[in-house]
DNA sequence: CCTTGTCATGCAAACGTTTGCAGAGAACCA
DNA sequence: TGGTTCTCTGCAAACGTTTGCATGACAAGG
């Protein structure tokens, strides 16, 4: 900014060719170790950094890579996005976020604008139509997490078998009635778990109901959290660690105790302890995920959508102060 | 992204000049009616995007802003991180997001790596000493937020009015005995706010203490909780509502009631109402100073630095449900 | 019909890099 | 000494735009 110095003016400066200076930044191995050394501390007095735009424009290659998140504000996602930086920048990438505003259409609109000024796109929790996903996959460079289309390069937490061993554990705690409480309808973790959730308890032999609150909102939850109680569940999974600390508050208000009078597992362990008390989640290592995610864009051919992949990372039921033996159904009815 | 049509490759198939389908893009005022539209229409038939980079270089503008957090994690930010991202794109630019992880180093390492490459940086609570910030300030185009250093471009959210209204409302609720619980060192809303609580506290002859939580986080502030109770404080003001919740759940722990026991108050206003019972508050408008912040940043020619200015918005108190009357000190002393 | 002016478009240089190719020495070997 | 190989560096073209200037067409005014 403001007119910083070109590789041309440092080159002529130091006397030596633009390229021996580009040279001593990108292919140091072809330079005298001296040439370099002399380049850099110049350089270095200078202020020269490299500018961004002209190489890419002259390698083909961005320097970036995008991030689409549906909302930022949702805590699942800082610390994804923490770590997308941090892989990013490890791999000389900056990283372009977006946030889709949980809307189908403008997450569309923004891979469409973000992907030709990009390397890669990193979307996350896609609301998008499957079909249209592995359109676009077809066409631009995508690495979806959280999303499982045949077809395209996704890495997916798996919650599976955590909620498994969340059910069982609920059950050996006496609980014979579960509900989920799930989140946007769009979200593929959401169907997942609740698939999973409802399996399992057909297989245990629980009492299995859902309820949805599509806004996945704290609020919403709360204000769900009468409902499940009232219809005899002690044992409730949240879609996210958000819609169960929603489903806590409106606990605290009713004066329905946890995990006296219900048990809750949330999802995510994005609130850590931030609940009183604290509350018992499934972690993932998202920081894992998203690495195997920068690393599909990064290590593929830049010219060419990305390979078909699956991966997966499960995760880990965390039991903290949110479950315990269930009571009695009729004993804490109102 | 996968070898895109370029505008030379878009007007030869119109048979037009290269020139032209820029401008079409760029200047359609100085082309005819008709030209525009053949050439915008040919440009969706093949998908043609420009290329930003290549716009980038030749105008010398770069299409992008940066903005640098402390911590993304931190729920204050993402509300402002979408109203940057917002404003940005109305404004025809990308935003690089990066997280200085409350380190004053990698801060000034990102700020010298970013600035470059962006048309100006929006440093939101910058930990960098003043001088050192302002030093950057006169090399590179940067719009400061919650930091005031004089001498630069800075938006301001002042929480001075809002602190005086909230010690006056918790004196007329009988409370004599103030605390205020403070975050990282380096922020200056910290210090701004600590300092208008204790000249408040002063002026209305209330018992005033400090404490100090400079990790920030919520586990700190609920470790707190205790001592801070303990030394007799019935209300306290918290820097912000991520310790103000910590401190609720502390409390809860401890099974002080709030606001029976303690009255508390926390600033942001980012939590909403995902505490129980709500938190009383105060409330920024944080999409506007990030829009002044932004505004500076595409207002002023491009090739210097951005103008003094101190622009400030003021906090409102929002009262929810934990502030109440005080109870006598001793009654609930443990 | 000539001049002047306006409007729409084309030409070509520039933006700051990277990189294939070529050339200059130096070093080695015979 | 002459040839060969290697190492280092320079030259120049290319990347895809934008934009000042030039040009041509056409209309209006005299």
């Amino acid at each position: 900014m403001i007119s910083r110095p070109t590789i041309t003016q440092l080159a002529s400066q130091l006397g030596v060719a633009p390229s021996t200076v580009s040279r001593a930044f990108t292919r140091p191995d072809l330079l005298r170790p001296d040439t370099v050394d002399r380049v850099l501390a110049a350089a270095k007095a200078v202020g020269y950094v490299p500018n961004n735009n002209a190489r890419a424009l002259s390698t083909g290659r961005a320097g970036a890579i995008g991030l689409i998140v549906p909302d930022i504000a949702n805590p699942f996602f800082p610390p994804l996005i923490r770590a997308a930086q941090n892989h990013a920048s490890a791999a000389g990438l900056s990283v372009f976020l977006a946030d889709s505003d949980e809307d189908a259409e403008r997450e569309e609109r923004l891979i469409i604008a973000m992907a030709p000024q990009v390397e890669g796109l990193l979307v996350v929790s896609s609301r998008l139509p499957s079909t249209r996903l592995r359109e676009l996959a077809g066409r631009y460079r995508l690495a979806l997490i959280n999303r499982d289309v045949a077809g395209t390069f996704r890495v997916l937490l798996d919650a599976t078998s955590a909620i498994r061993a969340a059910l069982n554990h609920l059950k050996e705690l006496g609980h014979t009635r579960i509900a989920y409480v799930g989140g946007p309808e769009r979200s593929w973790s959401n169907r997942q778990r609740r698939g999973a959730v409802e399996v399992t308890a057909r297989q245990l032999g629980l009492h299995f109901t859902s309820y949805g609150v599509p806004p996945g909102t704290y609020e919403a939850a709360k204000a769900l959290s009468r409902t499940v109680v009232g219809k005899g569940a002690t044992g409730v999974i949240a879609f996210d660690d958000v819609l169960a600390h929603g489903l806590m508050g409106g606990f605290a208000e009713e004066r329905i105790d946890v995990p006296g009078d219900v048990s809750i597992i949330g999802c995510d362990d994005a609130l850590a302890t931030q609940t009183f008390p604290a509350l018992s989640t499934i972690s993932f290592n998202v920081a894992d995920a998203t690495s195997a995610a920068i690393h599909g864009l990064t290590e593929h051919p830049s010219d060419a959508t990305l390979p078909t992949a699956r991966i997966t990372f499960d995760g880990t039921l965390v039991l903290r102060g949110t479950t315990g033996p269930a009571r009695e159904y009729s004993a804490f009815r109102k």
